[in-house]
DNA sequence: TCCAACAGATAAACCGGTTCATCATAAAGT
DNA sequence: ACTTTATGATGAACCGGTTTATCTGTTGGA
């Protein structure tokens, strides 16, 4: 069937032994090849076409080079959030680059997160989890099985390891910028309790408002387009005297269903509503108006929860536990204070 | 270390022999298990809490039960691009319900597909590509190590499979649309020639339109957002005696930045303009108008393909080799026609 | 001259499953 | 009574790598 390093040794004129040391650089151990035979060994390969098993290779060492990813589960989260695609290219980059492949696990629709724990087999070496739920069976297989994990938006747990963006910095930096703007009466449309961002979000949009003696109004809204639409039209219903002149939503897509309720109600963004997002994916800045939004580095979040994970794999200690990357806001015409066509930081293909 | 199938069958008192068939639903050949020598396996098992090694049973049996997904390659459109992730989602469905896992093989940037293929090894069973090139070493690859592969989106090739939607009457739904509202003067906003798609599409629309005797403008102008903000600025443009009535995009993204080309030149969509889409993904009824559009089964799509190949894998040959899906089109308020507000095709989690 | 150290090389065991070939023993057929 | 068939079970080989332990010369130092 297939070449096997058993035939390009006796091609070569040699050892099994020999060609695996050779093959894989001279582990310098006690395994010594000469120069000639070294070359026997590259020309014979070359000449058989030989690759060599992965799967026997793992079963020998112990080690497979695969991480498992586990996006969250529901479809129309993953279908419509461009932050998993994001998140995903940040991962893939480093995966790319340490040579260490990614099996995908995405919890499809009425399958829950439990069933998708019995996916994690032998063959991952460790596991990233994105926007997980708080608890769950996925945790406990883990660490029965001592497969290391690293989450992504997740709250820190004693025991796990985390990459998180400055949450409630994010809510921060939106309620200053809307403070300062001059807003008075504003509005959280919050995203849901079973994402553990939501809450330091909305709790550090408030700490500024409150410092100034003024409590936001918080609507429990979600992270979907759809969230934001009905959030904001129920907003819109009541009294005209209560109705916020400004809106800090859960993210850059119910931030547009926002803005849809907003405008259909015959209000216009920026003039009579600001509305601010978060996440800033390339949707924020391609809605109209573009989105001002809190930027988190998504990219490099998926990124550097890789990176943490492989170097614990390999046997790196130093690995920060509860990494939290810098958040900015990302001014642009959703909340007026300066106008310009064509944003140019959207990029295309 | 880890219990193996050795253990249990210490424990059960029997032998790894038996153990194995009966774990495994006995293969019905040879190997015989009384019902009781049955109970104390399942027991043993149980009381060990063991777990075969997939990489042990790998090497056994040949079969890894591991597919390859190939997406496309440039970063910008994979982040960008809905369809990547609806594709995503429909192969995931049936990769579960078939228990086959995914390998993620991602062309990052500054990586090209040749090198993506030297990631195809020994534990990849089948590959499944996504808008894939023309050509490529990926393909010589595969044929030589007999990994047999199906492509989304790829023109039909001998001894290739393919799942495709009908690309050319995609083009000649867009244009009987258009037609019959009245458009005479029409572009198309071609999308980039690496994508197969893109010929059958734009001479579906044209043969529709050559039929009347009218020859619509052809642009050059890709799949991504810009393209469609820069190729209808171009066509703004010019002689505005010569201004199209309608548009027709390579895609939604497409689409959205002809729109907003055309609003920053003071036009109204579906005033001034009439544009249609192509893909129908989740961004196409959240733009504003919403847009009218093909509708391509994408996540049926997805799922189809990995069904074929999962089918090909197990022996079935009565698989259909170049499968072509049904297009349709959804028609919303960027061609005029009807009205409606907050389109209520958009679902949200 | 003798022994230690080392370069070069390899046979055999191992990783954890699957599967082929073989072997008892009991029941059934002639 | 003797062969055939079915049941229950297992030892050993195998998948394709890695790694340990061992072996032979050759060189260098005392």
């Amino acid at each position: 069937m297939s070449v096997t390093i058993r035939d390009v040794a006796k091609l070569a004129g040699t050892s099994p032994t020999a060609v695996s040391a050779t093959l894989n650089g001279s582990t310098g151990k006690s395994i010594r090849v000469s120069a000639e035979t070294r070359e026997r060994i590259f020309s014979a390969a070359a000449q058989l076409g030989y690759a060599p098993s992965q799967i026997a290779k793992s079963l020998a060492t112990g080690k497979t080079k695969t991480l498992g990813l586990l996006l969250p589960y529901a479809d129309a989260f993953v279908d419509q959030n461009p932050f998993c695609s994001e998140v995903m290219s940040g991962i893939m980059h480093e995966a790319v680059d340490r040579h260490y492949n990614i099996t995908l696990f995405t919890a499809t629709s009425g399958m829950s997160y439990d069933q998708i724990a019995m996916l994690v087999d032998s063959r991952i070496e460790g596991v990233l989890l994105v926007m997980p739920p708080a608890e769950g069976s996925i945790y406990t297989k883990c660490e029965r099985r001592k497969i290391p994990y690293v989450s992504i938006l997740r709250r820190p747990q004693p025991g796990a390891w985390t990459v998180n963006a400055d949450d409630q910095l994010g809510g921060e930096l939106a309620a200053k910028h809307l403070y300062e703007l001059g807003h008075r009466r504003v509005a959280v449309l919050r995203g849901s309790d079973d994402i553990t961002t939501s809450e330091p979000r909305c709790a550090g949009f408030c700490s500024i408002y409150e410092q100034a003696g003024i409590e936001p109004r918080i609507i429990p809204a979600g992270f979907g387009w759809r969230h934001g639409l009905l959030a904001m039209k129920h907003l819109l219903a009541g009294d005209p005297k209560d109705h916020p002149t400004a809106i800090f939503a859960a993210n850059d897509l119910c931030a547009e269903g926002a803005m849809r309720a907003a405008k259909e109600a015959g209000l216009s963004v920026p003039e009579d509503l600001a509305v601010i997002g978060y996440d800033d994916t390339w949707f924020a800045s391609m809605v109209q108006p573009a989105l001002t939004t809190v930027n988190m580095p998504i990219a490099a979040m998926g990124r550097l929860a890789a990176k943490n994970l492989i170097d614990r794999l390999e046997g790196n200690l130093e690995v920060e536990q509860d990494a939290v990357l810098p958040i900015s806001l990302t001014i642009r015409h959703s909340c007026g204070h300066h106008a310009k066509s064509s944003d140019p930081s959207v990029t295309t293909a």
